[in-house]
DNA sequence: AAATCGTGGTC
DNA sequence: TGACCAAGATT
């Protein structure tokens, strides 16, 4: 009885033949993907290479976490109020953070500003190129950079989302998701799946991750669709249920800060001027955890508190600046 | 390294 | 109906 993982090793080498692509794979199998992502890649208006690298870093911020149907309409008009990075940097943060609207985790929208400002003063107004000036850019790590890289400048690099993950998890993993967290192995995969060339790799990313999103999905993958399943080693397994579900926490909600957060700061886009103490009242009942996530929102540089003559709040704003 | 950080759609 | 999930980053 062969287990899966074994099983895998099957799929991944077995079939490896004169490579154009990275060693230990199929040919087949990127032929078979990059066929399917040319006949059924979404129009997405950061793919348009007028969106140039500003615009793909916009969207890869806002797609950190976030729908792709929720991030499109938000991504227009981010764009045509902020062209390039040095508009951004010279938002205020309340402009940026109504603009951001309810896309959700607002400081991305803060750390975007951010890093506006760090491309506009020290890489001369464009999104760097190196990966190591990517990683110090407010808000980008270890995925973004590489999505930048891939997509915006068609360099080879290792894009690790959520979708590719789960692709890869299933098709040469044997599993039907990833653990919790990113382990070495499905680097190390990717990598080894990922073909030479610059274009050729950069299209290979967008590949998986498009079928991640639309055909090996998390809940109900439509494997009838997917143009790789004979190779998927998930599929040959049985497609067994989660083995990582025990490790899996769901986060909590209702009652939570986060919740008293989203309160405040969605009265506070709301608001053409300060509101008072009086005013969050109303949408958060007083007492510790009132405070703790205000408390919270003013250290994170999300709410600013105005200040009276004698010292006293008179009330909170979004950050003026 | 586990916790924290929004929001809304879906089944 | 509530749990799960969505192009993660940061501390």
């Amino acid at each position: 009885m062969t287990t899966p993982v074994e099983r895998l090793d099957v799929a991944a080498h077995g079939a490896a033949g004169a490579g154009r692509v990275g060693s230990g794979s199929a040919p087949d199998l990127h032929l078979a993907l990059l066929d399917w992502f040319a006949a059924n890649a979404r129009d997405l208006p950061w793919r348009d290479p007028a969106a140039g690298a500003w615009g793909v870093l916009v969207s890869e911020i806002m797609l950190q976490q976030t729908p792709v149907a929720r991030v499109e309409p938000r991504w227009r008009d981010w764009m045509a109020r902020w062209p390039t990075p040095t508009d951004l940097a010279a938002a205020s943060p309340a402009d940026v953070l109504r603009a951001w609207d309810r896309l959700g985790y607002p400081r991305r929208a803060l750390r975007l500003r951010e890093a506006a400002g760090v491309i506009s003063r020290d890489h001369d107004g464009r999104v760097p190129t190196a990966t190591a000036d990517l990683l110090a850019l407010p808000g980008v790590g270890s995925y973004t950079a590489a999505a930048v890289t891939a997509f915006a400048y068609r360099r080879r690099a290792v894009v690790l989302d959520t979708n590719v993950r789960r692709v890869l998890t299933r098709l040469v993993g044997g599993q039907a998701l990833p653990p919790p967290s990113v382990l070495a192995v499905e680097s190390e995969r990717a990598l080894d799946l990922l073909p030479d060339g610059d274009e050729d790799s950069a299209r290979w990313n967008a590949a998986l991750m498009e079928l991640g999103a639309l055909v090996c999905t998390a809940r109900a993958p439509t494997c009838s669709a997917c143009p790789v399943r004979t190779g998927c080693a998930w599929r040959r397994a049985g497609a067994p249920a989660d083995s990582h579900a025990a490790k899996r926490r769901t986060q909590a909600w209702h009652g939570t800060d986060r919740q008293a957060r989203g309160r405040f700061l969605a009265a506070l886009r709301a608001a053409p001027g300060p509101l008072t103490t009086a005013e969050l009242a109303a949408v958060w009942e007083p007492g510790p955890q009132f405070e703790r996530a205000l408390a919270g929102l003013l250290a994170d540089g999300l709410v600013a508190a105005e200040t009276a003559p004698d010292g006293g709040v008179r009330g909170y704003t979004l950050p003026l600046a």
